[in-house]
DNA sequence: TCGTATCACCTTGCATGGAAGTTGGCGCTC
DNA sequence: GAGCGCCAACTTCCATGCAAGGTGATACGA
């Protein structure tokens, strides 16, 4: 019942700060388009609707700008940024360049950490065979999203896991409107599976390669996708 | 009556803002390491040494804290961060996953492209080779800096460049100490050549390869000559 | 009607003060 | 001497005030 954790260091008691919680409100609004692309608030305004005052807002203003999902107008406001298709072929390439590092380094690891980290994406790619079979789409997503955040955290690289985060929240609304547009994704379970065997056996360079094609034609399959729409921006 | 500097007078020059000199200063000091790997320092303090308040000092933390550079500590102050050898690891994997990638968009360009960047890279590896026979080490790591950056910023990629000036940034330090370590510096010109040639001819596959081993054999050369070295942080 | 200059307002940039958290030292107790 | 508690000093956090830059409306001149 009671957590039987040693308190050791700093992790267990975080008093959320006013500056924190600004940051989380304004990224968790940012992400589910409530504060829309495009729009510009001020950031007295946002003061207001976060009941703090104008200082906590602004610092974490900072902190969103450098994350990129914002940018600070001088003595203007704060602008929500629009991701253009040339955006999203830019975060792929980094996921790309990321993700099939991660996938090589998974698979140069001992064998018993491949074993756990194969099981781990297993699971998941499992999830997402069944959320298709359901058509449950929401699930789906969930699931693949899952396997492709475990496929870098387990690589144990803490500078890569926070790239693949920041790049992350920037491709969530698209993400997010994608995956309905999306028909075919029974190719994702199948080069999924592939990944993962290359990273059981330790075969580094398979990895990479599979991880990196499993992105590209991702890619590939969605921009043409957004172009038809005529998405300029979201 | 006299009071300090000219404030108002001096600029003809248009002034950015507080916070981008704060930045800009205190980024130089860390770099080059007037502000020593794991020094403390207090806002209060180097509000000081700028000769402004401590509110652009404090926002320009943040900017280096997301950059990796700092640690503001609640209530405690400003943390210079060291780099360990497992720093060091974990920046070349990401730039291992970065040059490999802008690499083989580099060698996906059209012929035009390829030609101007390959000539740009060529003329750099040049310049190492003649600073290496001339025995002029800082030459040569300038203009091996150049060749890394450029193969970056010429593959288009703002995202990706916006990482590796980043995780630049992080490395200087290391960079500049482990200079003066190595005493094989040949293998880069040659490497060079062969990734330039592979972006010139068009082959994606090798040019990512080749970039990929290049920076691989550059660390399995560093971390051991490091760790000869004990050296614990810097 | 159109172009321009002016002005009132809205915005952030930055300084500063009070509040609250943390730390290290000093004296007290045992 | 060793341990403990308290306090003073130092730190950031956050609110707020003032000043200056930018913008759009408006009035005026041609």
């Amino acid at each position: 019942m009671i957590r039987g954790r040693a308190d050791k260091d700093e992790s267990a008691d975080r008093r959320p700060s006013l500056v924190e919680d600004a940051y989380a409100a304004m990224k968790d609004e940012i992400r589910e388009s409530r504060f829309p692309p495009g729009y510009q608030a001020s950031e007295q305004e946002i003061a207001l609707r976060l009941g703090m005052s104008r200082t906590p807002v602004h610092e974490a203003a900072i902190r969103l700008q450098e994350d990129g999902l914002v940018r600070i107008l001088p003595r203007k406001g704060i602008l929500i940024c629009a991701l253009a298709p040339e955006d999203v072929r830019e975060i792929y390439d980094v996921v790309i360049a990321i993700e099939g590092r991660a996938a090589a380094l998974l698979a140069d690891m001992p064998e018993v950490r491949r074993e756990a980290t194969a099981a781990e994406l297993s699971r998941l790619t499992t999830t997402m065979a069944e959320a298709e079979a359901a058509g449950d789409l929401a699930a789906w997503g969930r699931a693949d999203e899952g396997f492709h955040r475990t496929l870098v955290e387990r690589a144990g690289n803490g500078r890569m896991i926070r790239i693949n985060q920041t790049i992350n929240d920037q491709a969530h609304r698209a993400r997010m409107l994608t995956l309905k547009l999306r028909r075919e994704l029974n190719a994702s379970v199948s080069e999924h599976r592939q990944i993962i065997e290359a990273i059981r056996t330790g075969d580094a360079e398979a990895a990479q390669e599979r991880a990196h094609r499993h992105r590209v034609r991702a890619r590939d399959e969605l921009l043409p996708l957004l172009a038809s729409f005529g998405l300029k921006h979201l």
